[in-house]
DNA sequence: CTGCTATCTTTACATTGTCAAGTTACCATC
DNA sequence: GATGGTAACTTGACAATGTAAAGATAGCAG
């Protein structure tokens, strides 16, 4: 309805198609005018959406956080405990970003937009994913009986997050070959 | 000498200016006018001495990689042995991105382009940062009398890799607290 | 002195982000 | 149903940018 104007669900179809041209020819071929020509409305359309560029690349974050969740969250359920919800979402979040590369690059090459990190206090505002490791972390040291200070909690959660962070960094690395299978990741993931 | 044409060094001077404005404003303001305006010339003279911006880039980023190899060099000289080279290298590489958050982003946001990491039987073109760590780690099994496969090898290089570059890149996401001293970091580096 | 070549300038053009002003369609209210 | 308001969209414009083409300059080799 509405042939021209009023485009209906314009908002979702412009964050789609910015997703598609980072899908195809990477994040540095993503401009307001493509996107808005591949949703057949005016150069100046997305204006009414989004107030910026950078709006629209927050929103495509947020739509691919989303994707990236849904993937961790179904790794973790049904594991007997929380020992194997991590170590099956540690794997899922390195073979996720192998997969995708230009997702990596995405989310972590301008950081400072969307990901934030707080191991302290507040516990609010988190990058979704930490979130998940977080919750999974407190359900193992409950599992085990142990009880550790803020502090050991946090050095142990940076630990965990720092070794897949950095193994879904390499596994992203174009031009890296290893002989490791980044399928199958599981001896180097231990609290 | 030369009062317009012939600069003398212009393609250093190019590569200074451009390293400056990262450095001030980052990346996403660093432009090919901008650059050749700092050094008074016209806007493509650049195009004398650099194919594209992506060449000027590289250059930049040679440029910060051999900043960085030399700090990482410092550190690592006058250690012990390859153990303590290793943590104090370690150390070094966090230290320098969380000081330099900039350059983490510059030289890994658009990864690809300079970055590459063979871990197998080709021994050059290496990233020279890892080629240091490997040095180090082969010196660690020399002096410890320890004999590994290829593959038990390149699975210790990711992991300490991995730790210490996903450490750099939470130590640099911007808006992160922890109460992690990140000049202090001894017993999360183990081989 | 002559010409070659690297270096730099000028001019030009397409792409892009963004703004301002106008248009259109829908919605609530009279 | 007419009316006015407002959100969604278009058109036109501008500045910044990357880049190509053609010309100018200077130093150097012969």
């Amino acid at each position: 309805m509405a042939d021209n104007y009023h485009h209906g669900n314009l908002r979702q179809a412009l964050i789609d198609a910015g997703l598609k041209i980072i899908n195809e020819s990477g994040e540095e071929e993503l401009s307001l005018r493509k996107v808005a020509a591949r949703c057949g409305v005016s150069h100046a359309a997305p204006y009414a959406h989004f107030k910026d560029k950078n709006e629209l690349i927050e929103a495509i974050m947020d739509s691919v956080t989303d994707k990236f969740m849904s993937v961790l969250e179904n790794a973790v359920t049904d594991k007997p405990n929380a020992d194997a919800a991590i170590i099956a979402m540690g794997r899922e979040y390195v073979t996720f970003f192998h997969k995708n590369p230009d997702y990596f690059t995405f989310l972590f090459g301008k950081q400072g937009i969307r990901v934030h990190l707080k191991m302290n206090k507040e516990y609010k505002d988190d990058y979704p994913p930490f979130l998940l490791l977080r919750r999974l972390y407190l359900k193992h040291l409950d599992e085990n009986g142990l009880e550790k200070t803020y502090e050991e909690q946090e050095i142990d959660l940076i630990k965990i997050w720092s070794i897949v962070h950095g193994m879904a960094s390499i596994a992203c690395v174009k031009g890296i070959k290893t002989s490791v299978n980044w399928k199958n990741i599981d001896e180097r993931l231990l609290t």
